[in-house]
Order: structure tokens, then sequence, then C-alpha cells
DNA sequence: CGCCGGATTGAAGGTACTCAATCCGTGTGG
DNA sequence: CCACACGGATTGAGTACCTTCAATCCGGCG
């Protein structure tokens, strides 16, 4: 995930942020998209295991990953505590946070990363300047909504098979769609996140792996993982 | 879930909606509240089992729930359906559709429901001309958000049991919300509908009613529901 | 009255979990 | 350089929970 996107694509977005997640059908001109870039300058890095925010922190910012990749958890009263997705570059972060002015869920770096700020209350003031900035800005957050949705149906109406083709496939778009090896990646998150993150346990998500790796699906070893049939990976959670 | 919201509330927010989700600190003046007013003037009455929207309809308006209440669930391409939400009065519908400008889920009313209709372009543009009214559609959205990774955490970590008490619990809250008794209410869902929304099958939610019912912390029959110990039950998510 | 859909209850079975041992790769220290 | 320790990953055996399949019950309605 450390590969940094195409100079048309950042240009054609936003030169400071990499807002490929803003990539839609977002359509600035060159003095809007000036301003764009001139409220979102402020990059910082973080380390494998940083915190981006923790849960509770006052909400200032949404964050634009630039390069690397988080993920998000929650935290329950008891101690339990869930992964509820996986950030890539070009993903925005943070939109939680919006309803409450504090962050409901903690954001930690699964690598080095780079992230941008977009001070939220800059963001707004702009978004009722430019309607393309604005409309944008809501196709995010729906589309947030929608990612939610989809990953309840699968928590809830799918076996752990299932489960793991779909996010293995899901992977796979992702990095195909930043440039990447749709079929031949690092998975930069443990069992334990993956199953926290699918509802399975540690093992059942190895136990998994290895039954597709024994079926021909996939190839993997530790983090490395190869998809050998990625019809029949999708064929696996949409038949 | 029939009884309309006080005037006061409807004053306090809009007169012609019932906008009760646009209810947390929205302060327009009076001659802002007749612009969104004016935006948000049709109305439409739903019997159940009508649908407000199907899954790929063309979206133009999100729709406020002036009374009675919805249920939205996806359907997966190889025919399996999750519910995702129940929707009462005053909360807003159809915020996963804009990232397509398609609905991505069917919405069905529950009972007999009236709908007031909001035209996105027209909300968009007020939001723009109003800061409050966009930090506020923010925030609903953001709200959705969170709540559907609530509901990712219900569905990824907890049991049965934990599982329809939060739901129990949430029920309540949401009556108590609207004036309603918080221990006693109508179910406006089957069985069926509460296990597809829970990821559980409709006989297991049947017999963990029968089971709360037997340690005395419900009191149940078909559709009639009596919380008898609500510390109890939420003990028996939280802890 | 009898039908119908929804709800309840029972028994058997399967999937994923728990507990536990082992393996493997990496990094550390002798 | 090798031994060892450590955390993450794998694998196995037994178990718990939920599902499946099926029968029965109940209330509303024609």
């Amino acid at each position: 995930m450390q590969r940094s996107v195409s100079p048309l694509r950042l240009k054609a977005v936003c030169s400071n942020c990499n807002l490929r997640e803003l990539c839609l059908p977002v359509d600035l001109s060159v003095g809007e998209m000036q301003q764009m870039d001139d409220i979102c300058h402020l990059k910082r890095g973080y380390a494998r295991g940083d915190y981006l925010y923790r849960s509770g922190d006052k909400f200032l910012s949404l964050h634009a990953i630039r390069s690397g990749s988080f993920k998000t958890q929650v935290l329950h009263e008891d101690g339990r505590e869930q992964v509820t997705g996986f950030q890539m570059a070009g993903e925005i972060i943070g939109l939680d946070a919006i309803c409450t002015d504090h962050h409901t869920c903690d954001a930690v770096a699964l690598e080095s990363s780079e992230v941008c700020e977009l001070p939220f209350d800059k963001l707004e003031m702009l978004s009722r300047k430019l309607p393309s900035l604005q409309r944008h800005l809501h196709k995010i957050m729906s589309r947030e909504i929608v990612r939610d949705q989809g990953i309840m149906l699968l928590l809830g109406s799918m076996r752990a098979e299932e489960r793991l083709a779909a996010f293995l496939f899901n992977l796979s778009q992702r990095f195909a769609a930043r440039g990447y090896s749709s079929t031949q990646f690092q998975l930069r998150m443990s069992r334990q996140e993956i199953g926290s993150y699918l509802g399975l346990k540690l093992e059942t998500v190895s136990r998994t792996f290895s039954q597709f790796q024994g079926s021909g699906l996939i190839s993997v070893k530790a983090r490395s993982v190869e998809l050998l049939d990625l019809p029949g990976l999708h064929a696996m959670f949409s038949s």
C-alpha cells in the first residue's frame, strides 16, 4: 500500500491530499482547486501502531490517507473490541466523529503512513461555496453508509468462508484500483484483526485460509497472499 | 409508533416534516425555518407493506418519517436479504442513495405511515445558505455511520441473547424519546424480520424471547412486549 | 368453522468457538 | 554463528451455540 498515486490523478483532485476518495466526478476549476489545496496543507507521518486518533478525542479534522493504511476499531464498554474497517491510501477517515464532535473509534496505523489533515470547519465553509465539493462530501459519507451496510450483510448472513472470500475479493479490488496487482499482495493486518473485522476468531480465519489453499483458490503464506482463482473466489460469496 | 410528536417539537424544527432527527442543536430563525418548510411540503401516506422506494430506484429525495415506521433491507444477488434497519417517526431515510444517485436498498412500511419528501438538490441548495442546516445534515449522516458501526459490533461479537437484549433496549430508548412508554410497546416487525436484522434465525429469536420471559426479564406475547427489568436487560449486553 | 400465516417448541445436526499444542519467522543475546 | 525467546500462525480435539427440520400452537379473517 506504499506506492503513491499517479500524478494525473493527483492533479485531478487535490494536489496535496491524494484525495482518491474525493475522485468521483469532482470537477473543480484551477482556482477552486487552489482553495481546496489551501485548507488541506498539513501533513503528518505515522509509524505502525501509532494512533491517528482515539475514541473520545475531540473532533476537528477529517483525515485523507496519502499513503499507507489504517484500521479503525470500536471499543465496547466491557472491553470487547471490534475492527470496523481497514482504510487505504486515498480514503477519508473520521466521518463517524461529526455527529458528536468526538471520535467514536480508534484509528491505528497498520504500517508507516502519511495523512493529510482536513479541518472540518474549513471544509464545510468551502463546500458552501463550491456545490460540486459539497455534493462530494455527501457522496463520501453516503458511500461509507453503504459500505457499512455491506458489512452488516456479511456479518449477518454469511458463513466463515463466504466472509473471508468477500474480504479477499474486496481487498483485491481496492489494490487494483490503486494500480497494484489484484492477485498478489501483502496483508497489512493480523489474523486476529481480520477475524475481528469479519466476526470470526483468528483460528477460524487461519483454518479458512488453509482450506482455500487446499482447494486451490489461493496461495497463502503468513501475510503474503496470492489469489489463484478470482472468479472462484467471487462465486464463493455471490452465488 | 402512531402518535405524532408534540407541537412544541414540531415548531422547533420543521412544522411540515416532523424532523425529529434534525432536532439536535438546529437553530434556525423564523425566516430560515420558513425556507426549510418551503422545500419539504410534499407529504405522502403508505400502508403496511408499501414500498417507499426500491433498490435501484433513481434517487431524488430523502424522506422524513412523520408517523409510522419502516424497515430497510438490502438484497443480495443470490436472493439472500437482510434488514439493515428499522426507522421510526422523526428519522431520515434514504441517505444510502446519495453516493450513486440510486437507492441501494428497499424501504417498506411496517404499518400505516406518513412521510415528508425532502428534495435533495433543494436541501443542498438551502444548506449552502444556512450553515447550521449544513452542519445538521452532516451530523445526521455521521450518526447513521455510527449507528451502523454499532450494529457491526453487535453482529460481529455478540451472542444471540446479547443481540436481542440490545435490540429491545434500543427500541425502548427510541420509544421513550418519542414520548411513549419505554417498557410496554408493540413490535411492528415479525420474528423473521428481527432475526434478519440481528443475524439470527426466527426460531432463535423466538426461543430467546421465551428464555427472557422465563428469567423474568420481559413479558412477551406475540408482538406485545413488556420490559420488566430494564437494568437487567442492559446488563445483558453491556457487562 | 376452518384456514392461514406467524409464533412457539422440540430434537438432531453443523459450524464456529475454546483450549491447547506445535510450528515458523524474526529478532536478540550469548 | 547459533541458540533461544517471542509473537503470530497453524493445526487438532472437544464443545457450545445456533441452525435446521419438523410438529404444534395461536389468533385473525373469510
